[in-house]
RNA sequence: GGUGGGGUGACCGAGUGGCUAAUGGUAGCAGACUGUAAAUCUGCCGGGCUUACGCCCUACGUAGGUUCGAAUCCUACCCCCACCA
C-alpha cells in the first residue's frame, strides 16, 4: 500500500465531520486535508458548508478554495495535491487527517487510479466538445463500440469511455485492469453514521441554514464574475438551486426545501459508497449522534492504540 | 340555490367498457460507479403467499345499478373549483 498511515474520517453530509476534526484537534497534532470536491472551488462558501474562517484559523485545513469556479478539477489531481499536502504536513511533524464525504478522491488518493497517459488540452478540449453534442443514447453507443468492455453507467462515463479511447487509443477497460498508480496513504477508516431520521433533519436545518445566511446572493456575486450557470464549481447541491432561482425557474420558498431534498439523496449515494466502496480492514464505524469532544477522545485513543500496535 | 368542470395509488398526473395493480413524473428504498463524482446511471416501488412459473386479497370520492366484464356507462349522495344568483 502507500505507506503512510492516515486516519480517514468520512461520512455523509451533515454528519459532523467537521466538528469531529476540529474536536479531534485538541487530541492530535493534527492538519485537515478536505476530502470535498465541492470545497475545492473558491468563494461558494456557503453553498459547499466550508468551514469558517475561524475554525480554519484553529486548525489548518488544506483543499479548501484550491480552484476557481471556472476550472476543472479532478479525482487524479485532487490524488496528486493530496499526496503532496500529506508529505508537506508530515514534514512539519504533524499528522494528516482526510476528511471528507467525496469516496472517489478518497479513492485515489488511498488506491491510486489507473496511470492516465498524457493528453493534450486541446485535443480534450475538441473532444469534450464533441461529446457534448451527442445524444445520450448515441453516447453509449459509441462507448460500447470503442471499449467493449465499457460497463455502462450513463452518458458521462460513456463520454469518459470515449475520450480515454479515442485519445490514448487504447479503451477505458483496458487502462483499468492495468495496474493502479498513486496510492498516497494506508488509509484507517472512520466512518460516521447517524440514524436516517437524525441526518435529514440535519440536512433540512442546514439548507435553510444556507438560505437564512446568504446563500442566494453568494452565488448571485459569484455569477456576476461572469462564470457560466454551469461551470463546474457551480454544479452543486444548494448552488444548483440557487442558480435555478436567479434563473427565474423556481420560486424563492421553494429553494431551501428543493436543497434538503436533493442533500438527502446525494447523502443516501454517499451512505451507499462507504458502505460498499470502501477497501481494506481498517475500517470503524461510530455513531456520530454522540457530542463532536467524545467522538474525537474515542477516535484519538483508538488512534493511538492502533499506532502502538503496529509499529 | 343554479350551471359547468372535477374527485385515480405517498404526491402530481394519464387513462373513458376487457390487453389495467392501472402510462408518465416526483418522492421513497436498494444498488453501480478508477481522472466532471454534491456528478452520471441501474433496479424496485398496494398488500400477502411462493425457490420459481404463479396464486390470492384490496384499490381509481361513497353507496347502489347496467354488463359475461367497469377506474371507464347509469342513479343518488358527499366533497372541491369556476361562473351565475
Amino acid at each position: 500500500m502507500g505507506g503512510v498511515s492516515v486516519p480517514v474520517v468520512v461520512g455523509p453530509t451533515a454528519v459532523g465531520k467537521t466538528a469531529v476534526a476540529l474536536a479531534l484537534a485538541a487530541h492530535l497534532p493534527v492538519e485537515v486535508i478536505s476530502a470535498d470536491s465541492r470545497q475545492i472551488y473558491r468563494r461558494l462558501d456557503i453553498g459547499t458548508a466550508k468551514p469558517t474562517r475561524r475554525e480554519r484559523a484553529r486548525l489548518p485545513h488544506h483543499g479548501l478554495d484550491v480552484v476557481e469556479p471556472g476550472v476543472r478539477y479532478s479525482a487524479g489531481q485532487f490524488a496528486r495535491d493530496a499526496a503532496r499536502w500529506v508529505g508537506e504536513i508530515r514534514n512539519r511533524g504533524r499528522l494528516p487527517l482526510v476528511v471528507g464525504g467525496t469516496g472517489l478522491y478518497i479513492r485515489a488518493l488511498a488506491e491510486g487510479l489507473f496511470h492516465e497517459p498524457h493528453i493534450e488540452p486541446a485535443r480534450r478540449r475538441a473532444l469534450d466538445a464533441f461529446t457534448a453534442r451527442l445524444e445520450p443514447l448515441e453516447l453509449l453507443r459509441w462507448a460500447g463500440r470503442l471499449d467493449p468492455g465499457f460497463t455502462g453507467g450513463g452518458r458521462q462515463r460513456a463520454a469518459r469511455a470515449i475520450e480515454i479511447a479515442l485519445l490514448t487509443g487504447r479503451p477505458l477497460s483496458h487502462w483499468q485492469a492495468a495496474a493502479r498508480a498513486g496510492a498516497a496513504i494506508d488509509p484507517w477508516y472512520v466512518v460516521l453514521t447517524v440514524p436516517r431520521p437524525v441526518l435529514q433533519q440535519r440536512i433540512a436545518v442546514r439548507a435553510e441554514e444556507m438560505v437564512r445566511r446568504g446563500l442566494i446572493e453568494e452565488v448571485a456575486s459569484v455569477l456576476a464574475e461572469g462564470h457560466r450557470g454551469d461551470a463546474p464549481g457551480l454544479d452543486g447541491i444548494g448552488i444548483r438551486e440557487a442558480v435555478e432561482y436567479l434563473h427565474g425557474q423556481r420560486p424563492r420558498d421553494e429553494v431551501a426545501t428543493a436543497i434538503a431534498v436533493a442533500t438527502r439523496q446525494y447523502a443516501k449515494r454517499q451512505q451507499t459508497w462507504f458502505r460498499h466502496q470502501l477497501r481494506g480492514d481498517a475500517i470503524v464505524t461510530l455513531d456520530a449522534t454522540r457530542p463532536a469532544d467524545r467522538l474525537a477522545e474515542e477516535i484519538a485513543t483508538l488512534w493511538q492504540r492502533r499506532q502502538s500496535g503496529a509499529s
